[in-house]
DNA sequence: GCTAACTCGAGTGTATACACAAAATCCCTA
DNA sequence: TAGGGATTTTGTGTATACACTCGAGTTAGC
């Protein structure tokens, strides 16, 4: 593997990983060293992490990872939703019904697994994964999926403010059903709306967590 | 301005323009003569490029500029509905309404406009640019708005297929009219069924006119 | 005669050196 | 003592050199 990519994995996931917090200052000669790579690289590394909004540059003088906040999740989840709700629109246009069919079934019988412990839990979070990456193969949209890559990065770093609570993964399987259900049906309508509503329904469970515990706030003013 | 940002900006506009079609081979040490910098910003200019998806790795070896064709229309206007509907839906929401009130009165007079010639036309543009410019600032969401200016870079190279013809332009300050009228109403949904409608009637006209002339499909083969 | 392997070349990936710009600190002056 | 200017230092922007990889062409062997 090239020493950028190896660069850029290692800083994207200190960042999405909270290791690099909000606020820090990204200095070339400081990360290369620490990274083990040469300045030319890590620069590569630097720039892609700009373009995907990670970092921004710092005023004239390098670049600090930017701030991530529940009123960015807000604005977040605005583009969210335009996105996954016309991807599982085209999705249940284009897909094929059957394996629809069988992730609606494997998300009913994910509250039993969401009941269970710690590992059950990770293959409940695979599944969400896998519903979304066969969303958008159905979708069949490069342009849209590239987009809704680039949002996930985010998306990422901001399931670290909320607390998952069993009751809402419970929902939240259940709502994931209704997706998968509306796309076997074909109804891009239904899919969209049902999209809808597991997004604002998670929105609003980040922002019921981070009322109560707002400890995000030292950083974001930076 | 930095020599990386010239490299940038001169194989952006090579791009868009034509100038360097589909299919191209940009080869570092060439374009770094072509444009008279070093490799090192003309890496970071190829880079850039990769990431907005003007360029693509070419089979490990260099970048190519990425094939535009009716088909990558259809899906950017896929994507492009979700997000200008969006848009339009939270700048009806948040603008002001005296704004997009006087908008919607100059695109009602535009029509004036496009029965004169090539100046005034320029004209309209500027005024359409200035919708979009208004309601991504209305939409006041920074994550919304850095995708709609990643899109709109193909946006301007997929406009090169399409001809203008005066009856679709007229048609269009109409479709705008509308758009600017209903986000001046705050109707959000109302807003964006006037930017799925005008979108949809735009991809229309690219359709008919790349039919009758399917002059693109010298290139996109490679 | 065809196929496979080796060699040569072109072009990319990485490192490093140098130049320039900006910020911080220190010294001098008021 | 405080403020301003100059100097130093740190860090980025650019150029270039070197090494390595991939591909093409040629030659040799079957």
């Amino acid at each position: 593997m090239r020493a950028s990519d190896r660069a850029y994995q290692a800083l994207r996931d200190d960042i999405v990983e909270w290791r690099l917090p909000p606020g820090t200052v990204l200095g070339e000669v400081e990360q290369a060293e620490r990274l083990g790579v040469s300045r030319t690289p890590l620069r590569e590394a630097l720039g892609r992490l700009t373009a995907e909004g990670l970092a921004a540059p710092h005023s004239g003088r390098g670049v600090v990872v930017t701030a991530i906040s529940l009123d960015h999740a807000v604005e977040l989840f605005e583009l969210r939703s335009a996105l996954e709700c016309q991807a599982a629109s085209l999705a249940a246009r284009r897909g094929k019904r059957e394996q629809f069919r069988s992730l609606q079934q494997e998300f009913d019988s994910a509250a039993a697994l969401l009941r269970g412990d710690d590992p059950d839990r990770h293959r409940y979070y695979e599944l969400v994964a896998r519903l979304d990456t066969d969303i958008d193969e159905a979708a069949a949209n490069t342009y849209l999926s590239q987009a809704l890559k680039n949002l996930r990065v985010h998306l990422v770093r901001i399931r670290r403010l909320a607390k998952d609570n069993p009751d809402r993964l419970l929902a939240s399987a259940t709502e994931h059903a209704n997706i998968a259900g509306a796309i076997a049906e074909g109804d891009g309508q239904l899919a969209a709306a049902a999209t809808l509503l597991h997004l604002h329904n998670s929105l609003d469970h980040l922002k019921s967590t981070q009322q109560s515990t707002p400890q995000s706030s030292e950083r974001t003013a930076s």
